[in-house]
RNA sequence: AGGCGCGUAGCUCAGUGGGAGAGCACUACCUUGACACGGUAGGGGUCGGCGGUUCAAUCCCGCCCGCGCCUACCA
């Protein structure tokens, strides 16, 4: 039987192939009526406008392995993909396409024709996200696909609104919010990002009322919002100022006079002058001073941010720039500006558009959150939810315990519009599930909706939940809620995470996730953030078509150490691109020998246990270390250390499989002898070889879905299997197979087989060239296994003639030699053995040998020891010593029989 | 200001209260009948610094230095 795969595994055909195989069989589609142990995820919703990125390739992959791990274990799976209509970066999106093509503003358009081209460019782009996430082998329930303006879902958000507004959690209201005059509309807390900038302290006098020459400094790093002071403050109890509270200062550049007020909260008496002037209507503490003080709230800004008309005149319409310098330059004329000195400040930029934030006066809804964020911390402390890492909890508490109002309500007019009605005739606010004809107080039928629309986290935050049919009582709700993970990136974690803990507790009563998985942040080489700007965005679908999905989601996993920032290498792909590849020829090696095999045979007495079973030591040792493996890996899972599993995977097939086991096999394999001995070694090597590989496919499979479903559709499988490694069992470990005796033998060959090749190494023999090795052993079992397995060393050592000797002198002759696993291996080079290659090297090996020594012996002497170490471990210590010790002695014989021949 | 995390081989990173690891890179040899996207052998580290706890510290604790991130109302 001859194989016609290819040397080369080439991914691109096969992962089409597959994918398409897989979802034609149903295999992602979840059965809510299934009576399975439900395990349900939620994909986080990447944005409509979105492509996908590197963070998209880590989050799927990451769920990805998860969700197949969990249906190889029998599962029943939910993993509900969808996309979020993401409000204000796809109204941007479609308001620069529209003013690039058509030279247009949305205000142009007016509102009903806008909406209905951004749901025409939803329809035609917005699915190339999802289209992409197929790529990387995501095995997610695409007949379940949500969005989040679906009809169905915006019931849900519409149903969530009122029941809060009913409820008194949504109240409407005139704050100081964050204002982006870019986006021109509000803001909440999260979306205003803060940054250091280097700006300047004006120190401005103002002279006091009635008092000309006395004058109090205060220090200001917005000088422009002075038009809009209404107080000035100092600290009660300071000497310089006390005297002054209750007095007045003439505002200079207005004909204002403004109190002089008491703030020991506002006012840290160590800082500029210990003055400060208070703007109630620009200044979030200043607001909050404001209201202490009773000062006026004067807006000196309009929504673009320039100057409005209460300011005086000359400043009106000047930017916040321009009506800096002009104050500024003002100040100085009338002499008022006392210095100005370097300072940096937090300057809030608009997450979206970069646009300097500004904080102003209006009125917007918000979420009272106080009553909801209680139940998210009760139901974290009492770990219905835990964290993954659990350093998270930290930071999730301090959030929460802090937490202030949100500000829902945007200016915009992609997302779902807030189901508010105004009366024009009485004023009463109507808020409905349906769409009202008439005021609920006063029955007049003048209505009109408010023109906002939603945060588009707040219909986010109900994502575990409506995309199950809330707010029906739905099935796939009582199956799959709570959801099982919630696997996302750490820097959602206020945005999201905690709002739908807030969310799902209250309209729910259950927390909306058992695990809250966070991953780290995939990066740049340099450890810097991708972005198009700095041009250092690796696409994760270019990488897939150079190297694989595979190698891209073996190394994702590979590196997704939990905590730390994920640093991707390109050259770490191209890692396991190779690994692939090693795999692919591993499984064709297998198929090139697999002639005459009997799988159901050998698979049946496999599962009746090791007794049915010729096996030699090779054999044994391979499925001892497949169940180690095997119980390492799952364990790894189960700990979410995926980087774990990988890691153990690879070890695995790379090191133990394919340098050790299948090198051994070659022999047994290669036989041509049809004796009954020779046939029956055959076989057993086949069904080994065979059942290590596919069960190792089906440990790789959750990481690597297209290679592993490759191989495994052409290694022989027994009648009944089914029709997908996807939907086989996920290995577990078999304790019959595990066979220590085996791996202590088998690591002796392997050391004495290292030292056979290290000697050749250092002596240059060329692999043509077989040499005799004698071995030296001490004891029976070194004798057992070194005699009874030579054809290993002759084979995998190019070894010609092996002597395994015990006790008794040195051969004779000059050779090379090596200390292994404590036993001596000898090599006679004739004519070419020199002592200065071979006394470096055992000098070397003495060395360390005679440092470990020191060490071990300065442990035992301390007398401390014996009494505090455990037992064992003082046992332990002692056996090495002894076996530092005569290695040593070895060691300095073989010297001294080097330095004297 | 507070919180969190990081500092281990040239690079990227695992890891553990008791004998320092991987991948890549590097050196030497090898077209051996699965694979050169390969094989074999090898070089390379005071585990950031100082102190403490312990019989024993790279690992636990404290301080310091350096780096990063998050939260925060110092004008």
């Amino acid at each position: 039987m001859t194989t016609q795969l290819p040397k080369t595994y080439a991914p691109g055909q096969v992962e089409a192939k597959w994918y398409r195989f897989w979802v034609e069989q149903g295999f992602f589609h979840a059965d809510a009526a299934h009576p399975k142990t439900p395990f349900s995820i939620v994909l986080p919703p990447p944005n409509v406008t979105g492509s996908l990125h590197m963070g998209h390739a880590l989050t799927l992959t990451i769920q990805d392995i998860l969700v197949r791990w969990r249906r190889m274990e029998a599962y029943n799976v939910l993993w509900l993909p969808g996309t979020d209509h993401a409000g204000i970066a796809t109204q941007i999106v479609v308001e620069r396409e529209i003013l690039r093509s058509e030279n247009k503003s949305r205000h142009d358009l007016g509102r009903e024709e806008f909406l209905r081209r951004v749901w025409q460019w939803k329809e035609k782009h917005g699915g190339r996200i999802s289209e992409q996430s197929r790529a990387l082998g995501a095995s997610l329930d695409w007949e379940r696909e949500r969005f989040t303006m679906d009809p169905a879902y915006s019931r849900a958000v519409r149903e969530a609104f009122v029941r809060l507004y009913e409820e008194g959690l949504i109240y409407r209201a005139r704050r100081l919010i964050n204002w982006c005059p870019r986006c021109y509309t509000a803001l909440s807390d999260l979306e205003v990002e803060h940054q250091d900038e280097q700006g300047s302290l004006w120190y401005i006098a103002y002279p006091v009322a009635g008092d000309p020459s006395t004058r109090l400094v205060v220090a200001t790093t917005r000088p422009e919002t002075m038009l809009g002071d209404t107080g000035v403050a100092v600290h009660p109890d300071d000497e310089r100022y006390r005297h002054l509270i209750g007095k007045k200062v003439a505002l200079p550049l207005t004909d204002r006079e403004i109190p002089i007020v008491g703030d020991p909260i506002l006012v840290d008496r160590e800082f500029g002058t210990g003055a400060v002037k208070v703007t109630p209507g620009h200044d979030f503490n200043d607001f909050e001073a404001g209201l202490r003080h009773n000062l006026e709230q004067i807006s000196v800004l309009d929504l673009h941010a320039r100057i409005n008309e209460n300011a005086p005149a000359k400043y009106r319409g000047m930017t916040t720039d321009e009506a800096r310098q002009a104050v500024v330059a003002d100040l100085e004329a009338a002499g008022l500006l006392v210095k100005v000195e370097p300072h940096t400040l937090a300057v809030g930029r608009c997450q979206r558009c970069d646009t300097v934030v500004e904080p102003m006066l209006s009125l917007q809804w918000f979420v009272k959150t106080g009553p909801l964020a209680a139940p998210a911390i009760e139901m974290i402390e009492a770990g219905k939810t835990r964290f993954v890492p659990e350093s998270w909890t930290k930071t999730y508490m301090h959030w929460m315990r802090n937490i202030k109002d949100w500000c829902v309500s945007r200016q915009l007019w992609w997302g779902h519009r807030i189901p508010a009605w105004y009366c024009k005739d009485c004023g009463h606010i109507t808020v409905a599930r349906q769409d009202p004809s008439r005021c609920a107080k006063c029955g007049a039928g003048a209505l009109t909706q408010d023109e906002d629309v939603l945060d588009t986290w707040f219909s986010s935050a109900l994502w575990p939940f409506a995309t199950l049919g809330w707010p029906g009582d739905t099935r796939d709700l009582k199956t799959f809620y709570p959801t099982t993970v919630m696997e996302t990136g750490y820097d959602i974690i206020f945005f999201w995470v905690a709002r739908m803990m807030m969310m799902g507790l209250f309209f729910m009563k259950k927390v909306p996730f058992r695990v809250v998985f966070l991953h780290a942040m995939v990066v740049d080489e340099k450890g810097e953030k991708m972005s198009k700007v700095k041009g250092n965005v690796i696409d994760p679908l270019d990488l897939c078509n150079r190297y694989g999905a595979d190698a891209v989601r073996f190394t994702l996993a590979a590196m997704a150490a939990q905590g730390r920032n994920i640093k991707l290498a390109p050259a770490r792909v191209e890692g396991y691109r190779n690994f692939a590849n090693k795999i692919w020829n591993a499984s064709r090696f297998t198929l090139m020998n697999l002639a005459g095999y009997e799988c159901d045979r050998f698979v049946d007495a496999y599962r009746e246990g090791p007794e049915n079973l010729d096996l030699r030591l090779p054999d044994r040792w391979i499925l001892s270390r497949l169940q180690h493996s095997i119980k390492a890996v799952d364990d790894a899972l189960e700990d979410y250390k995926l980087n774990e599993a990988a890691q153990l995977i690879y070890r695995f097939i790379w090191t133990e499989l394919c340098d050790w086991y299948v090198e051994m096999a070659k022999s047994a394999l290669y036989a041509h002898g049809d004796d009954g001995e020779s046939a029956t070694r055959k076989r057993m090597t086949q069904g080994v070889l065979a059942t290590t590989l596919e069960t190792a496919m089906r440990l790789l499979h959750p990481i690597m879905p297209f290679l592993t479903e490759e191989v495994w559709q052409q290694l022989p499988r027994p009648a009944g299997s089914p029709a997908s490694i996807m939907i086989t069992a996920f290995a577990r470990a078999d304790q019959r197979y595990i066979d220590d005796d085996a791996e202590r033998a088998m690591e002796l060959l392997q050391r004495v087989i290292e030292a056979v090749r290290g000697i050749r190494a250092d002596y240059n023999v060329s692999p043509g060239q077989p040499v005799d090795v004698t071995i030296q052993v001490e004891d029976d079992f070194q004798k057992t296994i070194l005699s009874g397995y030579t054809a290993y060393v002759v084979e995998l050592a190019k070894a010609q003639k092996v002597t395994v000797r015990r006790g008794g002198a040195a051969p004779a002759g000059l050779h090379a030699s090596a200390l292994a696993a404590g036993v001596e291996v000898l090599v006679p080079l004739a004519g070419v053995i020199d002592p200065a290659v071979e006394l470096p090297r055992l000098e070397k090996e003495a060395r360390k040998s005679a440092l470990e020594v020191e060490a071990v012996q300065k442990r035992l002497s301390n007398p401390n020891f014996e009494v505090r170490a455990p037992a064992e471990v003082v046992t332990e210590t002692r056996e090495r010593l002894a076996d530092a010790q005569a290695r040593m002695a070895k060691l300095s014989a073989m010297i001294e029989r080097l330095k004297h021949a």
